[in-house]
This record gives structure tokens, sequence and C-alpha cells, in this order.
DNA sequence: TTGTAGGCGTTATCAT
DNA sequence: ATGATAACGCCTACAA
């Protein structure tokens, strides 16, 4: 492989002209400017990425920690990170956490030794304070979906109460007043503040928040049966039923078709997250888009500016999420 | 940051020694050994992977291109790798080629320039020759989910004729003789080797392959509700049916469903892959499970052997799909 | 505008 | 077993 001093040599300039044309950071002259690209072209050169690194103490790699790699986000998330960052010539080196303190850790610490740049991360296990320490740190983080009031400037998030608020308003505008509530596990943030917007939805319409229409799930297939049976057994009435996440939905569907229930026509379910199978589902869940695939490209932008210096790029730090209509919810009857 | 000559001063000693301790490549005495690692510890020194990478020409990262970030492969496949490869300290540089030639050409480029030792991709687009190629170069590249022949020892691939047939076989075995077809384009080999296992097991049996009971789709749902949409306008009598992949049989499914079949009473159908919303579609699908993320830890092991020397890993290049018993096919009722 | 020379933090080859 | 010392390929003041 050609390296630059074989280039200077071959177009007769010295080892720094060649440096500066390779990063047009500096005046060279036109004339010696196309000598030299003439001969990097001949040799096909190729720079060296990590010496440049070494030199410039610039890796150009971004670091990104994610749950699971496997999970219904990841994919979206990962592809609007990576497309935005491949274009802007840098790469994205990736790891798992898998939801666990040690691993997050393990894994942040795998991406400091790798001398990212800039280090994105979708944690969940790890707690608010570390991640301040963290950021005092040299290596500049980001966190995805993720709010942390001290980190306000690094963080891409959910508006999660507006999301909470549009899928019970939804319900609400078709007629609905006896909307059951399948939340997550409250001590999540995403899950509280879902929440939250249903009561306010809830509240808007004059429609009081009872406690025998909640169910506290736990984000997955079994909050949604164990959720519906609930309701259920205790012999409340209700026509609809929001799950604050796709997973619990499906569970939903699932107990409530097993159990006689046509759907949507004597239940409507509501969802959250639109991720990939809400499309498969029957009848096909409607349900709050979460827009992860922008807020990857956002987080990216994000380490373009501040660490790149990339100029007039639009920030946006909070995403408003958007109800999806499809099949799973229809207006009330009576 | 220490570096290696703050620890060589603090611990007397010079610094080659203390490469060899971090190396533990050559023969280094206890006591000074000792000495070395408490002046490590007391610096709180990290070794410069790009220092190290410099000198040694060995960057410890490995090149992953996929087809999309976000399809429904892509999570197992990379779970896999990046499990293995981390356990093994060396890290994942990801990038996606969107089964564009051009994009994919890019995509191994820009690899190439990140100086990995090796690279895993998942290709659709470019042609075996260019592989072939590529395999010349000094950088050395591993072929997932693809089978070249010239290039065996650097391919991870999946049995799709035993897939095809464990498929029909199934099916078969349930009483259903009159079995339709719905293949991928026959262009991509994965789709017309399917279809040769679905001949084998017919002919096994002496059950006449009829081309009536053939449509060819696109791997897409679209594929799934044309080809049972043109089964029916043929008025050929079936029972049951395979799609080669999961799109598709949820697409016939859909179809199948608004045109009044009671499944799998009706109609029994088979996918293949087994991707994540397999177990959400309504009825769950039956389907030929396709261990992505087994290939993809062994494609990592592939590279842990041939590029890092490890040694005693059991290395298997093609693997066997299995039949995944779920909700969608019933045995035939007459 | 262009060239010189000193790093960047390791590894690896020789000696000793 | 240990120590000098020359690479590794590039960047970047500083000089010219």
């Amino acid at each position: 492989m050609a390296t630059i001093y074989e280039v200077s040599k071959l177009a007769g300039v010295s080892l720094a002209t060649v440096s500066r044309v390779m990063n047009k950071n500096a005046k060279v002259s036109e004339k010696t400017r196309v000598k030299v690209e003439e001969a990097m072209k001949e040799l096909n050169y190729r720079p060296n990425s990590i010496a440049q690194s070494l030199a410039s103490s610039r890796s150009n790699s971004i670091g990104v920690l994610v749950s699971e790699l496997h999970g219904p986000f990841f994919g979206q998330m990962m592809a609007g990170i990576e497309s935005e960052l491949r274009a802007a010539g840098k790469h994205v080196i990736i790891t798992t956490g898998h939801s666990e303190e040690e691993k997050e850790k393990d894994g942040i610490e795998f991406l400091f030794s790798r001398s990212c740049d800039a280090i994105i991360i979708h944690v969940e296990a790890v707690s608010d304070e570390y991640l301040i320490e963290l950021s005092k740190g040299k290596t500049p983080i980001y966190l995805m979906i993720r709010y942390v009031d001290k980190l306000v400037d690094n963080c891409i998030s959910l508006d999660n109460e507006m999301g909470g608020y549009l899928a019970t308003k939804a319900l609400i505008d078709l007629g609905h007043k006896d909307i059951a509530y399948i939340a997550g596990p409250l001590f999540k943030t995403d899950a509280s503040t879902r929440l939250t917007g249903h009561k306010r939805a809830l509240a808007e319409q004059n429609i009081p928040f009872y406690e025998n229409l909640l169910y506290i799930g736990d984000f997955k297939e079994t909050g949604g049966t164990e959720g519906l049976k609930h309701f259920i057994n205790k012999k409340v009435s209700f026509s609809a039923i929001v799950c604050a996440n796709d997973e619990m939905a499906s569970g939903s569907m699932k107990y409530a078709r097993e159990h006689g229930f046509r759907l949507p026509e004597d239940l409507s379910i509501m969802g959250f997250d639109n991720v990939n199978f809400a499309n498969y589902l029957y009848p096909k869940l409607t349900t709050i888009d979460n827009p992860v695939y922008s807020m990857g490209r956002m987080s990216a932008k994000l380490v373009l500016q501040n660490v790149y210096k990339v100029e007039d790029l639009h920030i946006q730090h909070v995403f408003s999420p958007t109800l999806l209509s499809r099949k799973s919810v229809t207006k009330f009857q009576p």
C-alpha cells in the first residue's frame, strides 16, 4: 500500500504538501494540487486511517451501545445513526448492553478503550448519576430515548406524555368512554409518562380515571394477556384498551381472541411504538408511532455538530409521536 | 491519559518490558511483572488501541456489511457476530449495502479504508466474480448466507434444499397431497434451491409436481397475496401452500382470511425463515427455522480462527434448518 | 505557498 | 530477561 511518502516523491513535493491536499485545510497552489492528485491516483493511494487517528488524535469512529441487537427498536435506530454518520465518512462501532447494569458499563468501557470520538448510548439499567459522571469525562456521550435533566443538550427523547395523550384521545374521539389502560413498569419513566398522558386525555373530557381500569404490566406480551385477564375477572366494563407498548397490545389481542372477542368490534386495542410486527398482527395494530429512525439520525447529527463541528444542522432534542390508524381500533359500538 | 512511557518510568523498566507484560508474549520475570502491573494500576493506564494498531498493523476491528439494518434478519445476525467478537476483545464496525450493487461495493471500500482485519459481508447484488476478485486482496472476506463455490472455506450458508424438503415433507406427513408452492425469484439461489427441496419431497412420495401449483413470487408480502390469488383463479385444488419465506406466507395468510378461508382448517400455510414477526401472525406461523444467530456466531468464529489464530474452534460451514411447528399448519381434512 | 522536523503511543528487532 | 531504538503513516507547528 502506497504511503504519503511515496506520493510526495512521485509528485516532487514534501510530505506536508500531500497532507494538505488530502485535508484541504491549507492553501495549496492549483498546480501542485493537481500534481499531487495525479500521483495519488497513479499509486492508488489510500490514506491509512489509523495513522491519521494517531497523529490527529481523532478516530472518526463513533461508538454505539444498544440494549439488544435483535430488539424491535434497534434496527431502526441503528439504521438512522449509520446512514447519517456514514454519509459523513465516520464509522460506527457497535456493542450491546443487554439492559444489565454491569454489561452496560462494560460496553461503555469497551467503547472508550476503542478511542471513539463520541458515544451514543441507549441504556436502561444504568443510573442517571452514573451517566452524569460519565459525561464529565473526555469522550462526549449522547443519550438515545432517555431524558436526563442535567444532560438535556445531550439527550434525544420522545414526548411520551403526548403519546399517551394521543392514544387515549383517539379512542375518546371515537366515542369510547370506558377505556382500560395497561401500563409498563412505572419505575420506568417512559411508562409513567405515557400513563400521565392517558390521564390528561381523560381529564380533558371530564372522564374520571378509575384504578379498576389500570393494570401495571411488564412491557411484554404476558403483560398484555395478564392485564386483559385481570380486567375481565374484575368484571369492569370497557370498550377499549390502550397498551403502553405493542408487545402488550399483541398479548391482549391474543387473549381477547381466545376468549371470543371479535376484534375490533367487541374491543378496540391501541398499541404504542409501532414496532415492525405491529403491521403483521391481526387485525393490524393501530398504534402510536415512535420515530426511532429519525431519532437515530438526529443523535448522529448531534455528534456531527458538537464533535466534528459540522454547521447548519437543525437539531431537535425531543420528538413528537403520532397516531397511526390501522385496524385494531374502531368506533364505540353501544 | 498515561502512556506506556510513564508506566515504564514509574516501574523503573524500559518501554519494551512494559509492552511485554501487556502482551504476555515474551518471558518477563515474576518480579518485574508485578512492578509493572502495579505501576499500570497506579497510573490507571489504558493501552491506546490506535497506537497499537499502527505499530502492529492490526486493528482488531472486523467490518460487517449487511443489506439493511432494520431487516428481519439483520438483528439476529449482528447479535451473533457481536457477542462472539466482543468476547474476544475485537470490535465490530458496521455498515449497510441496501442490496444495491454500487452501495454494496461502496460499503466494502469503506470498510477496507477503515483497515479492518477482516470483513464479514452479507450481500445480494454483487456478483460471485466480484467476490472472488475481492478475496484475492489483502483483507480476508467472509460470506454470510451465501455460497460461492470457489470460496467454500469463507462461506457460512444454509442448506436451503433441506429446508425446502422439510417444509413440504411436513405437509405430506400430515396427509396433504395437493401442495401449492410460492417460490422466490428463481435467479436467487436461495429461492431455487428451496424449490428443489420441495420437488424432492414430492418425488420421494411419488407425488407429481404440477406447474399449476407453482407461482414465482418476490419474497415480499405481495408475492404471497398474488400467489394465492393466482392459484384460486386457476381453479386448481390444493389443501396446503408452502411459501419460500415468511413475508410471502404472511401475505398469503392475509389474502386467505379476507377470502373466507378458515386458517388453518381450510388451508395450511407453511413459511420459511422464522423471522421475528412469524410468532405474531395469526395463526402463529409454522415455518422452517433459519438459524441466523448461530450462523452469525459461526462467521465470527471463522474470523477468530483464520485471522487471529484462535485455536480449537469447531467450524461448521453449512447449517441445517429445522421445522418449527406452530399453528398455521394442520393435518389434511378431506 | 511550501518544506523541515518533531511528535502520536505502540510493537518488534537487535543487542546485551 | 531486559534495554535501546527504529519503524508504523500521518499531522502540524514552525521556518523559509
